[in-house]
Parts: structure tokens; C-alpha cells; sequence
RNA sequence: CGGGGCGUGGCUCAGCCUGGUAGAGCGCCUGGUUCGGGACCAGGAGGCCGGAGGUUCGAAUCCUCUCGCCCCGACCA
């Protein structure tokens, strides 16, 4: 490709409009324009580098034995109400009507109507396993769009489904998505962490999440390396850090104080003099309508997906003051777990075993000391804890650290749900019926592309990896209008064409600074400088990441960039 | 949906408080001089100031409504 018939609208400022360093370096870089909130177009080099990351999944995902396919992402309704989730989706779903007034909507993801085509194909046990996928555009109707491609309303997803047989199936083919993402994102050139993540509410399914370290990101991820431990906050275990101080020794009672005005845990720290975590902290949640008492340690956080899995709700949120009024008769600041009979009580397991501690006494101003689990109250013992920096791998007791991620993929072992509410089912052996058991699998094209970007630029602008860059190699003649130097460029070109490279040639009658400048913005890994030493046959080869230089000459610079490109 | 910010040539912004009929830099076009890190000179094109309504002799500017975009929160398959 020659620039100059390439069209990449370069700006010299950051646009008002983004502040992540992706969005602003797609905007300023040329890849995309946006259209509205959350929707954009994806101008020739955007469009360049997202074919090259879908041709790495493609790749990677037919070496497994998936199949590619391509749904539709519009979808009638009665497919999403046979599983339920017409309703579950509520507002993030776009929905329609066509002319005849029937419900349809645009596709958030394919669960349903994969189920849907392998329950009207699928007879036999023989047919199994599969694995379909397609890679196809999505379209969920965000709260808040933002971060430029990070969180869209449209966006190109892969997204595969397993059938199998027998659960040992579904393990087989969760393993081999497992393998092949490992791939996908080492060949995208990422870094990149595999961390087990919130199941839900389903039981027994297991789940990893594809995760960048970016300050983008809008999921946390507890990691220790040196355990080889990694996972999403709303999953990960911990030890916390010891109590500061030993408990309160004996077989003492509960005993009232007053504590007028203490309603927070650092109000209660300065106060009595006790540290945060020889507190027992409350909190009160209504799950499904249902409420619960929380006990957890004073310095500790509630975790809302663990609360979630210990209830089976799925619907939760903090009780109202109003409520907390009517059920203990206080109000919050002076809650504790002594004499409540109205709802259950969760004991968080960081608090199991400890005696004598500090809780509010149901009564405003008022706490009380000396409260130990098991004999004061009678709770059910739950991890509810929110992993916090500073906190140990449960095995090693090495320290964990809480970085920021960028999800960009899922894989899911989603169990029977689909195919039970959707009766997909089979013949087995014995000419017995038996539902099929699925997985789902999910990559987020563009959020490679912006994790790239994310991972790697500087002042200059992007810095792509060689593999999905738009380009692998710049040609820069510093004067295109010198014909010794516009030859030889020409000639570089057809030498790298021959070569398989995927090369860009800057024919611009622009000053050679500007082409720099361009080039560099863009993010193309290699540069090939045409200048000054040609006339003594050498041209200069600049990497684009460590922006060093080296002189190679005319005749050898192809076969140099293509034994760069081998790595 | 709650809170905040912003809408003025393609881009970044000034002008608004204190109403008098629109500016700068970059980009774009033409000509010339330049030319290894976003050149310089001269000339030029391009905006009903997001939209609607109101106040006023007169509105980018004041008032009301509305639309859009961004950020924080809520939410998030």
C-alpha cells in the first residue's frame, strides 16, 4: 500500500473528547471515528489491524476443531424468552418491532440461537462434541459507554459454544479454549493474565477470565506470581493480615457501653482504642428480598459476589436505613449480630474461631464488648470478604497485589442451563435421551486492539505488536521526489511484497519530520529510512519500540525486516 | 437514572461575566522559498456560535426548554 492513497487522517492534538490513552492515540492516530456514544467507524488502519487479530482467532480457534459460522445478530424474541433472558436483560438489550409488530432484538450474544440451530440439528450422541463459533458484531445497550473501544454498544466479538455429551466432554473443551486463547493473545503480542473468575450463581461451573493490566480497566484482579495465583476480586481467597492485637482473654459475657456519636469503624477505633480488626463490623443486605446480617472485621469490605453465592441470590443490594430501623430498632453505626432473631446471620471466616470482640448493641450509642461467635449468636460461617492489598496467598503466604484489568476474553462452563430451558438433547448409547452439556467462550476484538495500545506507547504515539499492527513495515524515503531514493523505495517495496511483508510506502511529498512523526503515531513496528547513504547503498532500519537505529544496506534490508518479523 | 463538565470553521481553543452582529493557532487550497524530526512568506476558502422558544432596537453572550458528547457514581451478559 502506498500512503497516499491510504486514507489516515493524523491530528497533531488530542481530541477534547478522550482521555484514555487508547481512545485518544485511535483518534489521533486515524483508526476511528466515532458516530455517536459508544459507536464508532473503523477507518482503514483500524479495519487492518482488527482483520489480523480475527485471523489469529480464526486460526487458533479452526486448529481446535471449531467450526466457523457466521448467525445472525437479529434475533427474534422467542428464542430469548425460552431461556428467560428476554427479561433478564432488561435495558441492555436492543429490542424491535418489525412491520408486522412481532418482538425482535439485536444480539448480545448467541447462546440461544446456537441452542436453538444444535436443537434442531443434533440427534445423536455420535454428533458430539462440537464446537461452533463465529465472529460477528454484538450490540448491547450500555449504561455508560466509555473509554473510546473499551465499552461500546457495538463491537466485533468472537464467540464459540461446546456441545458435548458428558461433562468429561465439556472439561475437554473448555481445555482446549483454554490452550487456544493462551495462543491468540500470546500471538496478539500481549501480556496478559488467565484468572479464574466469578461463576455465579449456577453451581459447579467453573469459569477463567483473559485479563490486561492497564489503568483503563475497570476489573480488579488479585495476582501472586509467585504462587502462580491469579483471580477476578469477585472470586479471589486470601489469608488476611493477623488482628493487631490479641483477643480479649476468658469466658466473659456481653457487657453494654456507651459510645455516643460512634457510628463509623474509625470512629469506634479512636474512641476505644482498640484496632479496626478486633471489631466486628455489620452490614445488612436484602438479597431477593430476603434480608441478611453480615458479620465481617472491622477493616474488611463485603464482597457482593460472595454474598451472592452464599444466599443463591442474585438480586442484591444494601438494606435501606428505614428498613435497618424497623428490623433492629437502631439505626446503622450501632448494628451487631446479640439477640437477632429476624433474619439470618453471616459470619465472614476471617472472624470464625476469634472471641470477645466489639459489635454494635442494636440500641443507638450503645456497643457491645466481649461477643464471640458461636456463643453469643449462632451464625453460618461464609467467605464474604473482599480480597484486599496487602493480604497472603492462602497456601504460600506470599503477598498478593490487587492490579487493574481490561478484560479480553471469557470462557465459560455454562453446565445445562441453555440446553435444559431449550431442550437440547440427544440419544445416547442406549437410546436414552440425555441434554447436552455446553460452554461459551467469548473474545473481544477491538478491546485487543485498545489493550495493545494500552500496553504499549509512548510520547510518539502507539507502538503495535508486529502481528496485528496495520502494517509491519514503513517505508521512508526522506525525499520521494529524489528519483535515486523514489527507485529504490519502489524496489524495497516489491522486495518486501515478495517476501510476504506487510509493507506501507510513504510516497508523501510531505518533509521528512512529518513522516516521522506520522509513522511513529501510527505505531508501525519497523521503519526503513531512505536517505542520505544511499548513494553508498545503505538505508537505515529504526524499531520503533526502543526507536533504535541500525544501517543495513539497500540490497539486504528486506530479507533484515523479514528476520525481524521471525522475531 | 443521580452528580459534574462541555457544545463556537476539520482539530485545539479564545470571545460569554459586563449584549452591538465572530477570532487565534494548527489543518485545508493557490503561488513562492524550503527540506533527516510535525518549515517559512504571501494570498485564499471555510462557521446561521448544537437546536427551539423567550427577553431586547439588537443575542455566541441573558432566561427557559431540549438534544448531543465526556467524566464520576449506579448498573454491567
Amino acid at each position: 500500500m502506498y500512503w497516499s492513497q491510504l486514507y489516515v487522517p493524523t491530528l497533531r492534538e488530542n481530541p477534547a473528547e478522550a482521555e484514555v490513552v487508547s481512545h485518544q492515540l485511535l483518534l489521533r492516530a486515524g483508526y476511528v471515528r466515532q458516530l455517536a456514544a459508544g459507536i464508532y467507524n473503523y477507518l482503514p488502519l483500524a479495519q487492518r489491524s482488527l482483520l489480523k487479530i480475527q485471523q489469529i482467532i480464526r486460526e487458533e480457534m479452526d486448529a481446535i476443531g471449531a467450526q466457523e459460522m457466521l448467525l445472525p445478530a437479529l434475533n427474534p424474541a422467542e428464542v430469548w424468552k425460552e431461556s428467560g433472558r428476554w427479561d433478564v436483560m432488561g435495558d441492555n438489550m436492543f429490542r424491535l418491532k418489525d412491520r408486522f409488530g412481532r418482538d425482535l432484538c439485536l444480539g448480545m450474544t448467541h447462546e440461544e440461537v446456537m441452542t436453538a440451530l444444535a436443537r434442531g440439528e443434533v440427534r445423536s450422541y455420535k454428533q458430539l462434541p462440537q464446537i461452533w463459533y463465529q465472529i460477528q458484531t454484538k450490540f448491547r445497550d450500555e449504561p455508560r459507554p466509555k473509554s473510546g473501544l473499551l465499552r461500546v454498544r457495538q463491537f466485533i466479538m468472537k464467540d464459540s459454544y461446546s456441545f458435548d455429551l458428558l461433562p468429561a466432554g465439556l472439561d475437554v473443551s473448555y481445555e482446549k479454549h483454554r490452550a487456544a486463547y493462551y495462543k491468540i493473545f500470546e500471538r496478539c503480542g500481549l501480556k496478559f493474565l488467565a484468572v479464574e473468575a466469578h461463576s455465579g450463581a449456577m453451581g459447579g461451573s467453573q469459569s477463567h477470565e483473559f485479563m490486561v493490566e492497564s489503568a483503563a480497566g475497570e476489573d480488579f484482579v488479585a495476582v501472586c506470581e509467585s504462587a502462580g495465583y491469579a483471580a477476578n476480586l469477585e472470586k479471589a481467597v486470601s489469608t488476611p493480615v493477623p488482628p493487631a492485637a490479641p483477643d480479649v482473654e476468658g469466658d466473659l459475657a456481653p457487657e453494654e457501653f456507651h459510645t455516643p456519636g460512634q457510628k463509623t469503624i474509625e470512629q469506634l477505633v479512636a474512641f476505644t482504642g482498640v484496632p479496626a480488626t478486633n471489631l466486628m463490623k455489620s452490614v445488612v443486605y436484602v438479597c431477593d428480598d430476603k434480608p441478611y446480617l453480615c458479620l465481617l472485621r472491622g477493616d474488611h469490605q463485603l464482597n457482593e459476589a460472595k454474598l451472592g453465592s452464599a444466599t443463591g441470590a442474585s438480586d442484591l443490594r444494601p438494606a435501606h436505613p428505614a428498613e435497618i430501623q424497623d428490623w433492629f430498632g437502631a439505626a446503622p453505626g450501632s448494628l451487631g449480630p446479640v439477640g437477632v432473631k429476624a433474619m439470618p446471620i453471616l459470619l465472614d471466616s476471617a472472624l470464625a474461631g476469634r472471641k470477645n470482640l466489639i459489635t454494635g448493641a442494636n440500641k443507638d450509642d450503645y456497643h457491645l464488648r466481649h461477643v464471640t461467635p458461636g456463643e453469643d449468636f449462632t451464625a453460618v460461617t461464609h467467605d464474604l470478604r473482599q480480597v484486599a492489598e496487602g493480604d497472603t496467598h492462602v497456601e504460600t503466604g506470599a503477598p498478593l497485589k490487587i492490579v487493574k484489568t481490561v478484560e479480553i476474553g471469557h470462557i465459560f462452563k455454562l453446565g445445562y442451563k441453555y440446553s435444559e430451558s431449550m431442550g437440547l438433547k440427544v440419544l445416547d448409547q442406549d437410546g436414552k435421551e440425555v441434554t447436552v452439556i455446553m460452554g461459551s467462550y467469548g473474545i473481544g476484538v477491538e478491546r485487543i486492539l485498545c489493550a495493545a495500545i494500552e500496553l504499549f506507547h509512548d510520547e510518539s504515539g502507539m507502538s503495535m505488536p508486529a502481528s496485528i499492527a496495520p502494517f509491519q513495515v514503513v517505508i521512508t524515503p526522506v525525499y520521494y521526489s529524489d528519483p535515486a531514493q523514489k527507485e529504490a523505495a519502489e524496489q524495497l517495496y516489491k522486495e518486501c511484497k515478495a517476501l510476504g511483508i506487510d509493507a506501507l510506502l510513504d510516497d508523501r511529498d510531505e518533509r521528512p519530520g512529518v513522516k516521522f512523526k506520522d509513522a511513529e503515531l501510527i505505531g508501525i513496528p519497523y521503519r526503513i529510512t531512505i536517505g542520505k547513504k544511499l548513494p553508498q547503498g545503505i538505508v537505515e532500519v529504526v524499531t520503533r519500540r526502543t526507536k533504535s537505529a541500525e544501517e543495513v544496506t539497500v540490497a539486504g534490508a528486506a530479507a533484515h525486516i523479514a528476520q525481524l518479523l521471525r522475531g
